[in-house]
DNA sequence: TTGAAAGCGCTAACAA
DNA sequence: TTGTTAGCGCTTTCAA
């Protein structure tokens, strides 16, 4: 810089403030140096620039790994949110540092405080709900992707997810299901709203609910496969099964269609975050949308305000289904299997 | 840190020592400064520490997006590799710097040179292989997942795409497939490369290639379908798609079933990079593999080297072909449809 | 083994 | 409108 200086014949205040179009410089010197700079190829260096200004223009996002496979990045809806998020914060000038963490370790949310940017989005609470509360109260600048909880001291954007079960369940029995599993993740406080929302249903529409349906587990496809193969194995009666997410959903499909089941024919299939593979899917699976651009806009812009100093609510967005082949109506039919191997 | 210097009652100088774990101090002074450290809660700025030793210890890496849909990173090959980058990043103490592109953009590689970061992975030549030259000559710590070119003049590591291209179609022909059909981005490298596998393997075979069989697009999931629709509207004779990517398969599946089409039954279908997903489609779907975590490493460790101002070799990857459903031999069948609409 | 001091490249008071 | 100057928080010579 200075030496752009010594070739303008100025000072460096002088290149400083033309090259970050300063309001109160001669507008011809601006463009001398502009053109010199261009000229001789310099760049501002950012790191010095960031230094001084003590701040990094840098976001940090946050996404969880799957504990088995650590080169895995978790879910596709995340990824698709990641997108959205992206390509916000590109569009409000800052750079975003990916970060995959695994929550499950003993450390869990002590990385955190490691991290060195302007703000951190974090997308899924994962199971660190509590560790996220006590890190906002010093930090502020931080948003979440997940569920509303009583007890928040974060801004969060997620979904409506009580109602995303609602209408997941609601659309099954209306289907005809009248014995409709549930198979997901209920430890991270979004599953468990679903959970609740498949719970309501049930209860609305008088139907007991029969713990032999339910099974909570990771969000790995391998997992909704191998659970779907449990509660095969349980021998118990469904027609339906609602799983809380779409990767769980194809996993699942995948296991019933070796084991000859057919989806909608034999067992309705709904899934959940409508990711965009779900329309591509054979059958296609019906599934709750969640808005990913709209999603990943809230939370850069929400981030940006706190960023600012600015108070921030948390939003819910709304939530709707969308119906596709994997619990279309069709000649009914309930699958037994196994009544043999009947362990829990 | 110079409260710290205080505190202890020594020098920012000794602190800073002690802190860097540096061997010429006493390890009683550096123990206590540590421990002084931690009660504290002090951490180094890292941005000062950077900028001060002309470092970032930040990785960008660089993922096309699909021009059509900015939101949508794009295939989801890509972002599996993605996570095994970041670990091995994370690995050797970088942080990843994430930047989705859009290639198709009329400045290209121009976002480049803006990057103020240690080293530039790019996912994907995409369009670019002849910016990436240009920039390589000025810029020499890039690397590239991508295709080996003749006139290459950046570190690349990819997958064997033109064997990956022939075992694909040598496959389908083994497996009884008289009418090929070839759907995929034959505009970037990789795509063009195992296409000429593709051809290979035909003309191995003696079985001539027929262009009404062959259809270039990009690598969205819409394009796949809205190709194989395009390819039953040109009532040709096919008994066998390959697919240049899974994503691209997936959706094909997706159309010809929507046509009534039964796969492997009536047609086929190989895709390309044996994603996660592959083995969860229904039906699940033959694919060549890529290792992602061992490309991801190598991709980390070769772009290390080359900061680290070594010499580095190019490098490309074993490919194999992983058999599954979607190209199962069953009773023979070949489809033609609408001979009517025979445009193009 | 430690301290004093210089300086990385930039911006922003303050002065001119 | 421009120049002078100080200083961000750190590391690293050089001297003690």
């Amino acid at each position: 810089m200075s030496d752009l200086a010594k070739l303008a014949g100025v000072s460096k205040a002088t290149v400083s403030r033309a090259l970050s179009g300063s309001e109160l410089i001669n507008p011809a010197t601006r463009e001398k140096i502009q053109a010199l700079a261009k000229q001789y190829n310099y760049r501002l260096n950012t790191q010095a620039r960031n230094f001084r200004l003590k701040e990094s223009l840098t976001i940090t996002v946050i996404i969880p790994s799957a504990e088995s496979a650590k080169w895995q990045i978790s879910d596709p809806f995340f990824l698709e949110l990641l997108g959205s998020i992206s390509v916000c914060l590109m569009e409000k000038g800052h750079e975003m540092l990916l970060s995959a963490v695994d929550f499950h370790l003993p450390d869990k949310t002590s990385g955190l405080s490691k991290i060195n940017s302007d703000g951190i989005i974090v997308i899924g609470q994962s199971y660190i709900h509590k560790g996220l509360n006590e890190y906002a109260r010093s930090h502020p600048q931080l948003v979440v992707w997940g569920a509303r909880m009583e007890d928040q001291d974060y801004c969060c954007v997620g979904g409506d997810n009580l109602r995303g079960g609602l209408l997941a369940t609601q659309h099954l029995i209306e289907r005809g299901c009248k014995h409709i599993a549930i198979i997901g993740d209920r430890e991270v406080p979004e599953g468990n709203l679903r959970y609740q929302g498949y719970l309501r249903a049930l209860q609305d529409a008088g139907i007991e609910r029969n713990p032999a349906l339910e099974i909570s587990i990771g969000s790995q496809k391998n997992e909704g496969y191998d659970a779907t193969l449990l509660l095969l194995s349980r021998g118990v009666k469904f027609d339906g099964i609602f799983l809380l997410s779409d990767a769980l959903a194809m996993a699942s499909i995948s296991a019933l269609d070796e084991h000859g089941i057919a989806v909608p024919k034999d067992v309705a299939i709904v899934g959940y975050d409508d990711i965009s593979l779900a329309r591509y899917y054979t059958p296609s699976i019906t599934s709750v949308h969640q808005d990913r651009e709209i999603g990943g806009r809230l939370l850069v812009e929400k981030l940006l305000q706190l960023i600012d100093g600015q108070e921030v609510e948390s939003f819910t967005m709304p939530t709707n289904l969308v119906v596709r082949k994997s619990s279309k109506k069709t000649t009914q039919a309930t699958v037994t299997q196994h009544p043999a191997d009947n362990r829990e």
